[in-house]
DNA sequence: AACGCGGGGAC
DNA sequence: GTCCCAGCGTT
């Protein structure tokens, strides 16, 4: 029962814990700000494994707030290509030019001040404050809410609101005011390796004596999110064009879908592909050209099925002829140095291997 | 409050 | 296939 928990005792068994299980991360060797904003950052609704190569090539390209705010927009991208997710790249551009010119280049060091970035809401703005500055402010990650929620029994839904709230509002209680940075990094660390969201290794937990989920055997079933995610299929035909002096057109993507900021080609989405490509809408008529389909490529993306299907168009003439400010013309050897969708990548790798 | 945003990994 | 991951901005 939750008045049987011992906020102190449970979170010195916490930190115990971590302090001998600790993975050796780049990120906790550090109190610069920065550096942790970065990996913050990188790490959203990322797995530590797959963010660790993206944190060290993005410190390693932009070592400081300067050096980021400087920086192009497609520098940025290009870095966080493959990574998903892209509105934390633009969003992170955008917060280093804010800081170097209205901040003075100063990192802001409150919850409170930090909460106003962009890019940064109640999880990052406590992450920053309490590893850079040791303030004592909760981190409430998917993690802490999978630790709480089990330890406290809690079987109401985690995504709503009020469930959050209790879930912070103990981890509020439960954080140590002598080292609350230690206590974050062991919180989370805990539900990484330990209370893991399968076959969680609750023989090596040393707070299972306290969990209400174990000894009620509701593990599996906790928690709880009640929201459905509804996915749709989606049918790209991409117009890859080459003209005869080695050139393509491509753009880069602006309107408020998936993969805002990164490039593609002339695009035309359709219903299903048992509807033929029409390339009229760049100004091509299909029978003129001599043309090249390549093989279905599929990507699962949270809300999407995506399928994509490359349509090559290759010109006798130059793309210089053909006139849209929206396109961009692009060396065929410079088109790697663009930041594109997996899908499309995953067409570059299949191009590289079957065509030239 | 609900929704959409990527990609990889575990099971 | 399902669900998750150092969440957030927008509507």
């Amino acid at each position: 029962m939750s008045e049987d928990h011992n906020y102190k005792s449970l979170s010195k068994k916490i930190v115990n814990w971590y302090k001998k299980n600790a993975r050796n991360l780049p990120w906790r060797h550090t109190t610069d700000p920065y550096t942790i904003w970065i990996s913050e950052i990188v790490l959203q609704q990322t797995t530590v494994q797959q963010g660790l190569e993206y944190y060290n090539r993005f410190i390693k390209a932009f070592p400081d707030v300067n050096t980021l705010a400087n920086a192009s927009e497609d520098e940025v991208l290009k870095l966080w290509e493959g990574l998903g997710y892209y509105s934390r790249a633009r969003n992170l551009h955008f917060t280093a030019k804010h800081i170097c010119q209205d901040l003075d280049g100063v990192f802001p060091t409150t919850y409170k001040e930090l909460l106003k970035l962009k890019g940064v809401g109640p999880y990052t703005a406590s992450a920053i404050a309490s590893f850079a500055y040791n303030l004592p402010h909760v981190v409430v990650d998917g993690n802490v809410i999978r630790l709480i929620s089990r330890l406290w029994g809690i079987e109401e839904a985690v995504d709503i609101k009020p469930t959050l709230s209790r879930i912070a509002e103990i981890g509020t209680q439960l954080i140590s005011h002598q080292e609350p940075s230690v206590f974050n990094q062991a919180i989370m660390e805990m539900g990484a390796l330990c209370c893991t969201y399968k076959n969680p290794s609750c023989d090596k937990c040393p707070v299972s004596a306290s969990c209400v989920a174990r000894h009620n055997d509701i593990i599996a079933s906790i928690p709880y999110k009640s929201k459905k995610i509804k996915k749709s299929k989606r049918y790209f035909y991409y117009f890859h064009i080459i003209d005869n002096e080695g050139y393509t057109i491509i753009h880069k993507r602006s309107d408020k879908d998936i993969w805002q900021g990164l490039y593609k080609f002339p695009l035309q989405e359709v219903s299903g592909f048992d509807v033929d490509p029409n390339a009229s809408f760049i100004g091509f008529n299909n029978h003129d050209i001599d043309t090249y389909k390549s093989r279905i490529f599929k990507q699962t993306l949270t809300h999407q099925y995506i399928h994509a299907q490359f349509c090559i168009i290759k010109l006798p003439y130059s793309v210089a002829e053909i006139d849209n400010p929206a396109y961009i013309i692009s060396p065929n050897d410079k088109l790697s140095s663009f930041a594109w969708p997996k899908i499309i990548d995953l067409y570059f790798k299949d191009l590289s291997i079957t065509l030239f």
